[in-house]
Parts: structure tokens; C-alpha cells; sequence
DNA sequence: TTTTATTGATTGACGAGTCAATCAAAAGGG
DNA sequence: CCCTTTTGATTGACTCGTCAATCAATAAAA
């Protein structure tokens, strides 16, 4: 069995592993352990390929926020307008691969591992100001000045909703979610829309969306 | 020292001494010895006491949960109005005594602990419910139906806006949080205004949008 | 004397990280 | 093509520290 090149895979599985734990635990209280049972191997060689706990935390962590980054990439490429790039970075937020409820859980672990150590806190801040401006430039074409604190309410609405679903048992229902924020969307658009100005040029305010997907 | 009626005195600073740690620490993992040392006493005594370690941290959720629900209370009685009483609702979730750092940071732990401690996540499930009622109640008597979406909406954006904190080190600020989730409530109110109760007298896009969830 | 307060010391469990040893594939050299 | 050497993979066993919980003992009220 052993053979060369293994560890990108050994890696590769301690992360999805880890994801899993923190989900099942509901915390970071979690042992390496477990983690490499999970995973099909010794704990030992957990720390062989990674060093310590902490950096399989991060890794996992890291993990999550890049399937999590290239979602909205994704979704922004197949958006044409302002309006439509908004709100293709909010619906990527309650996309099923973020939106499971192992995932849920780490994302709420990463908030406090982000408390405490630095690393996890620089990356988390990274992703939230990308965000903030990726959301920031798409408003400021919509609405002037108010896109400051827009992009703010979004993006703290994203996370309500994220907390909140943290705590239903029930499998997560991406739809009220979605449809909360885009509501809240709707509603910040319409208010700076003038005449027709809203930016998307449709001359409607904002209705015609296509009404959530699925 | 050893005198009669010391039980309530040495819970008290049990509990505040819990909520203080929790805060410095930035999460759950603080020892009894830590809590028990920052109170003036031996961690036995805290044992002796509380009987274990959850009940501590359920005893300092508890109060952190009825110090928030007097400030409603409060707020709820110096108003009027339902619109007043809402916003009277929004504002007491930024007030002082709920939103200092360490508070803020005992909350997400709260959260994380509401995960796997059933006694924690009925007790948070308690106070969510009865502030959504609450938002609902009189919701209802400005805005007719949408009134559920919006009280899970503003109640998902308070949260929001509590987690985003967490995550600040700069001392947070109040006033920025609090002004968007009553700016939220403005735009939900303005919306559902009839022919022109609105105040904001646009009287043109925004009405009958999309409805949410389902 | 009984009850309450209080602690130092101890126990028992658990968990992160280390290490030496094993195993097997690859690499090299004749 | 065999033999040797190197190197990566892998683990069981061990160390060391920490921490929750317990207990027996002490001291001072009541």
C-alpha cells in the first residue's frame, strides 16, 4: 500500500473529514482522532501531514471558503447585469454546497475559531471584504451613496440567516432564505430607483425576476 | 469568612465571572479553574455550587437571555405605537448592557453551545421565539400578511449584525447596526403603506413585488 | 453539635503531539 | 535484470499536560 503520493489525497480526506466532525459535533470540539478515523488513517499521520491541529482547522476552513469563493464567481459569470450580480452573490450564499447543514455548522465554528486565532480570522475578514466590494460595485451602479450601507445590510442579513438555520434541526430551506434577502434587495433598489434609473435599464422597478430558482 | 447566605453572592459572581472569560477567551473553552479563579474562589466551590461545568455556562446564558428580555420589557412599555414598539425591540438589541464585547462574544458562544446542549438550544429557542412573536404582534397590526417575512427578516438581520461585531475588534458600534435595521423597517413599512400613508410619497415602484417564500 | 462554607489535594480520563519502528515502492548501480 | 539504498507512508505505543470532578478535612457560624 504505500505508495508514492499519497498525501494531496490523505490531505484532501482529513479536510472533508474534518468538515464532517465539526458538523456532526456542532463545534470545534473535536479530536484528531477522530478526525483520521474518519478519514481511514492513524492520527499520527494527521499531524505527519499537516503539523497540528490548528492547521487542519485551517485548512479545512480554507477549504470551505474557496468551493464557497468559486460559487459566486460562478454565479457572477452568468450574470449580465448589476441588479443580476447582486443578486447572483446572494443566491450563491444558500446554494446547496454551502448550505448543507455540516457546512452551516463549520461556517459558525470558523466564526469563533476566528476569535481566537489570527490565521482564521485574516481569512474569514479576506472572504467578508470581498464581499463587501464585490456587492459594493454592483450597488453603487444601482444606488449612489446608500450602497455603502446596502451592501452592509446584505451581507448581515446573509449571515442572520446563516445563524439562524444553524439552530433548526430541520434540513435548511435555502429558499426562504433567498427569498428573504432578495426581498430586502427589492426593497433597497426600489427606494433609490428613479424615474427608471435603476441601472438595469428594464424601466420596471425591479419586478420580472425570475421568481427563485428551482 | 465562612458565613451563612453566600450561595446567591458566589452564583452571581459565578455567573459574571463565567460571561467575562467566555468573552476574553472568545469561545467555550475556558476551565472551571479560569471562572472559578476570576470570581475570588476555588473551583471546587464553583463545583459545589453548580454542580458541573454546563450548568455554569447554562446559569450565565440564562442571565445573559433575561438581562436581554428586561431590556425589551423596558423599551416594549416606553412605547406606543406598534411602529414604536418595534423599533423599541430593534434598538434594545444594541443597547449597552447586550452589546459590549464580551456579551457579544458569550452570544455566539451561546450559539455554539445551543449545538449540542439541548437544555441551551431550548432555552435560545425560548427567546428567539419570543422576540419573533413580539416582532409579529405588532407587525401585524401595520403590515397584514408579510408581516412573518419580516419579522424573520429583521430578526435574521439583528443577528446578523451581532455576528458581524464579533468579528470587529474595534469597539462596536451601535448606532451603525441599529441604524440599518431600522432603516430595513422603514422600507418594509413604506412598502405595505396604502395608497399613500408612506410617507416617503414616491408612490411608485416596490408594491407588489414577488411573494416570498413557497 | 449540626450545618454551611471553603479549599488543597487527588483522581481519572482524555487528548495533542512525538518517536521509533515497519513496510513497500522507487531509484540507482553494476 | 538482480541487489542495495533511499525515501515516503504508516502506525502503535508513549509522553506530557490539562481539566472536570471528587473528597476529606478545616473553620466558622447557628
Amino acid at each position: 500500500m504505500p505508495k508514492v503520493g499519497m498525501e494531496p489525497i490523505r490531505k484532501e480526506a482529513l479536510v472533508r473529514a474534518t468538515i464532517e466532525e465539526i458538523g456532526r459535533a456542532g463545534s470545534l470540539d473535536v479530536t484528531v482522532a477522530q478526525i483520521a478515523k474518519r478519514a481511514g488513517m492513524s492520527s499520527a499521520l494527521a499531524h505527519h501531514y499537516f503539523g497540528g491541529k490548528d492547521q487542519i482547522f485551517l485548512a479545512a476552513m480554507r477549504h470551505v471558503l474557496s468551493v464557497y469563493g468559486a460559487q459566486v464567481r460562478a454565479a457572477l459569470a452568468a450574470a449580465d447585469t448589476p441588479r443580476q450580480r447582486v443578486e447572483a452573490v446572494i443566491r450563491s450564499n444558500f446554494e446547496p454546497p454551502n448550505f448543507r447543514p455540516e457546512v452551516i455548522s463549520a461556517w459558525l465554528s470558523f466564526y469563533v475559531l476566528a476569535q481566537t486565532r489570527t490565521p482564521a480570522r485574516r481569512l474569514l475578514r479576506v472572504y467578508q471584504n470581498r464581499l463587501h466590494s464585490t456587492l459594493l460595485f454592483d450597488l453603487r451602479q444601482l444606488i449612489g451613496e446608500r450602497s455603502d450601507a446596502a451592501a452592509t445590510g446584505i451581507a448581515a442579513m446573509i449571515d442572520g440567516h446563516y445563524i439562524r438555520h444553524a439552530l433548526h434541526d430541520a434540513p435548511p430551506n435555502p429558499l426562504e432564505a433567498t427569498a428573504s434577502v432578495l426581498d430586502y434587495l427589492d426593497l433597497v433598489l426600489s427606494r433609490d430607483a428613479t424615474a427608471d434609473g435603476d441601472g438595469d435599464g428594464n424601466g420596471l422597478c425591479g419586478r420580472d425576476r425570475v421568481p427563485l430558482k428551482q
